[in-house]
DNA sequence: GCGGCTCCTGTAGCCGACTAACCAATAGCC
DNA sequence: GGCTATTGGTTAGTCGGCTACAGGAGCCGC
């Protein structure tokens, strides 16, 4: 990227310039959230919803608490989310009897349905996402954007229950 | 239709393992923003904001349309955010007298005096966003982060003026 | 038993992002 | 001139994400 456009004033403060990493970030976030919107849009849902039941493919029934702590997010996001993927008709609620705090959300038919569908869309998103890179370098990114998660406060994987 | 019903049986079809890129990008993104967030608190401003006073910063007055295309943000983006910053009292909005449809966002002096201070936030961004990573693993990164973004549709920078 | 503490869910309200639709002003064509 | 197309800004509505807070259920200590 060679724009060299010389700055007035105050001098050089480009964004590009100041944080490149920090810039890039959200960008590539935004353009890759649009692309998978597009893609996930011929099943009904929007991105991050697809997260959510990918959670429930493969373990069900879970707490909206459960879910938050899997997709890292706070606990309104999750409740939110299981909101209107029940308005949907992908996902029902029900209280657990034994301990009337949680509730259990899990799978109905039509949410089942959609896992083939939604597989193979997150196959052709990260096969657009990646491209044409080698595998050293898709080993060399994951590496790498490891390393700036752990840096901006995000922990490692979290392996279920404790 | 699908025909991977045989796999659904065991599950392990791990998010992590369908698409690492793809799951790897929000997670970093939404960690990263959360970071800019606590660190923008202080001057009163939210994630996406200091970017458009920074392309302010370098060039102005701009209209909504300039803005939107220089942070490749739809338009009623940037509008939204030009009226909270103008709310907020950092930015001032004028018809253009020689094509009247175009508006023209200006900086208020409060909006100047955050210059520096959000200079200073985003070089400790930067710093904490990259971590330790030797200079030659950040340029890696960023060229990673390009070939990603150009795969996902995102186009190059985009020089200013038409 | 009863008051307090903690945990879990849900609500309210904010911001950034998008799409779809609207409207005013300009530009272009006849 | 006038009629149409295009451009630019804005509005309305939706979603994901957050913080702050409310309310109910369990788990104590007493």
């Amino acid at each position: 990227m060679g724009t060299l456009e010389q700055e007035h004033a105050h001098g050089a403060s480009s964004v590009a310039a100041v944080g490149p990493v920090s810039a890039l970030i959200p960008a590539v976030a935004r353009a890759h959230r649009t692309l998978a919107g597009t893609l996930l849009r011929e099943v009904g849902l929007y991105p991050g919803q697809e997260l959510l039941l990918m959670q429930l493919w493969e373990h069900e029934p879970r707490s909206p608490g459960e879910l938050a702590r899997a997709l890292r997010v706070e606990p309104p996001t999750a409740v939110k989310a299981v909101s209107r993927l029940e308005d949907a008709g992908f996902v029902q609620r029900e209280r657990s009897t034994d301990d009337r705090r949680v509730v259990l959300v899990s799978l109905t038919a039509s949410g089942r349905a959609l896992r083939a569908r939604v597989e193979q869309i997150w196959a052709e998103l990260e096969r657009r996402t990646v491209g044409d890179l080698s595998q050293a370098d898709r080993a060399r990114l994951i590496e790498l954007l490891g390393s700036i998660s752990r840096n901006v406060g995000d922990v490692g994987p979290d392996p279920c229950g404790p």
